[in-house]
DNA sequence: CTGAAAGCGCTAACAC
DNA sequence: GTGTTAGCGCTTTCAG
């Protein structure tokens, strides 16, 4: 049933063909099947064609894994990300994806859930996959030291969103604090003086009104330009008015509910993220509170339905496009360079819209 | 300024340890070495314990890449997305990376933008980085043969979200016929018969009331279980209710604009995607209809947003987890098994909430 | 311009 | 139990 001649060499549902199967085709040796393949060296036009057409005919797919092996490098990027689902997240993934891409680069992408332990697991096998380099969103704190450029076989690594201190690696992160303080700014400036704070930190369990150790550095640095705006403007922080919650669910609800009990419940609340904001939407939601009018909310993240709901919801932009965009180059930067770009930090802006009620008017 | 004895093997900033490295520190051929960290064959428990010391010593990492050209496997799955951003497909990169993990697979993500040629060189690329199997969400309808299993050198594929008859490839997709027609038998249950669609389609440029050629299966299906449904109902069509769409933004926005200028306009909009009702949105806003109200709207996908908001909205239910669940199983099962699983089709559900005004009442 | 041969890091027969 | 050896598919000196 073979068909006869040459064409027992075309492929079949076995193995697929390698650069031998076109060497020998192309009656070369595999060296020069090699040169055009590779588009080195140089080959005489009419051998190139010959190869080319051997190529071709048996559908020949050069083999990266080998070739990476040879040259010691994958053309790979790993990204770990911490949580995706979060639209900040995955709007950096489509960046990160998009410009590796443009690069020459794929992605190789890992969720960690924030779990310490997936995180550390995903650096490690992404490490022996060879990835060229490494865009880390980090939910570790403590226990870091696998992050350790000494750990790292030497490949270049940029932190996104987060940064981790201690290592002195080179991060990509937006100001937080300022956009927290520009948040709170604009509360005061429409007349609140009650501002509460809902955070979401996946190291708590439930929620609390005690803010917990271990924070990530944007959340962190969110939360304390939230204290500093209020005491710049000589306002006290009840602690009713602050909760920390580890689900976006449940808990955030809840949350978000022990704060508007308070007996001096805040006027104005400043969610921590894009999933916080939709908590307290609902919560809102569900005790027929108006926002914009009843309760002000400011949110970080602009994800797509916050221009378009009603009320639209005032936030503070995370420039997570730009910042994707410039982990990448950074890390291609290092990779083709050897050299540390050092780290950014991207201004945020408020976005204002319909969901801060101006009390002064009132 | 070298460190003497053994030290001077320690990692330095050079070449990361390879096995050879930890077989003469630990004084064993490499043989040996290797069937200790690769965990097979037998070897003496007090000679496993010098080699386990000399990896660790040396920070050794196991290069996958060599292990992967060995062994012809790499571990690895493709994952090629047609619009990494839109919410259900954020959603199904979530849910297969993180079932192939739990598999012991990592993910190559690809990016398309619904660009055709995008996908071809994704396709390429991967096959070339030796991916294990691929899932795919495919925007081709016409020039698919680089889909074609005779052009996948063997590799396995499934088709997530989107069929493509042709080809007969496993594909794991929703039942949108069937969501279109009970969003439309909701509609119709709820009074209304002048019943608009608006669709979003890569394929065709601004905005348009024809019936664009090359509609991807999904998107073809739910047009179909719109124009059943309202026929099984002895309901007319109207030409102005029903639009095309190229982008989410000015041309969705027109789009709905002139449904909504029909002179017959309709009462309710069925929108073909997460995006869609977004514009639908977007524009009842602009013209101050209150949705639930003024305008009725079933979107399609459960997007985190659409039941917190004001008012909830009313959508067809993709099982998008499921089915990139579903779609891991298969692909991992027809690696494995060389067992081709065949192709399923998840039913879509209902999920009644604000956005459908009761005519009836009225 | 082309071929022979070595070797990237690893595993797996096959010996001993 | 352990070492020797061959070789996965590819690139790249080095000869010719």
């Amino acid at each position: 049933m073979k068909q006869s001649g040459n064409d027992a060499l075309l492929p079949t549902l076995e193995a697929p063909a390698t650069i031998n199967d076109v060497a020998q085709l192309a009656a070369v040796s595999r060296a020069t099947a090699s040169r055009v393949l590779g588009d080195y060296g140089t080959v005489k036009a009419e051998t190139r064609t010959i190869v080319l057409a051997a190529a071709a005919r048996l559908g020949y797919v050069p083999n990266v894994i080998a070739r990476s092996m040879r040259a010691g490098k994958t053309l790979t990027l790993g990204l770990v990300i911490a949580e995706i689902g979060l639209s900040v997240f995955d709007t950096a993934m489509r960046v990160v994806i998009d410009s590796a891409r443009a690069y020459g680069y794929q992605v190789l992408v890992s969720n960690t859930n924030e779990e310490l332990q997936a995180e550390r697991t995903a650096i490690r096998v992404m490490l022996e996959k060879q990835v060229d380099g490494l865009i880390v969103v980090s939910s570790s704190v403590t226990d870091l030291d696998f992050l350790n450029p000494r750990n790292l076989q030497g490949r270049p690594i940029v932190l996104l969103d987060r940064t981790l201190a201690p290592l002195g690696l080179s991060s990509v992160t937006g100001a937080n604090r300022q956009g927290a303080v520009d948040a709170v700014a604009h509360f005061i400036a429409n007349g609140h003086t009650k501002i509460g704070l809902v955070v979401f930190t996946a190291n708590v369990e439930g929620e609390t009104a005690h803010q917990p150790l271990g924070l990530i550095s944007s959340i962190h640095d969110r939360i304390e330009g939230y204290y500093s705006a209020m005491a710049a403007a000589g306002l006290p922080v009840n602690p009713d008015w602050v909760r920390f919650t580890g689900d976006a669910d449940v808990s955030a609800y809840s949350a978000v509910g022990s704060i508007l009990d308070a007996e001096d419940a805040p006027t104005a609340l400043l969610a921590s993220n894009g999933n916080m904001s939709l908590a307290v939407l609902k919560v809102a939601k569900a005790r027929g509170l108006l926002i914009g009018r009843a309760l002000s909310l400011v949110g970080f993240d602009d994800a797509p339905w916050a221009s378009i709901i009603t009320p639209s919801i005032t936030v503070v932009n995370v420039p997570i496009e730009e910042m994707a965009r410039v982990a990448v180059e950074n890390l291609i930067g290092q990779i083709s360079a050897a050299t540390d770009a050092g780290s950014a930090e991207l201004p945020m802006n408020l976005v204002l819209r319909e969901s801060v009620a101006d009390l002064r008017t009132a």
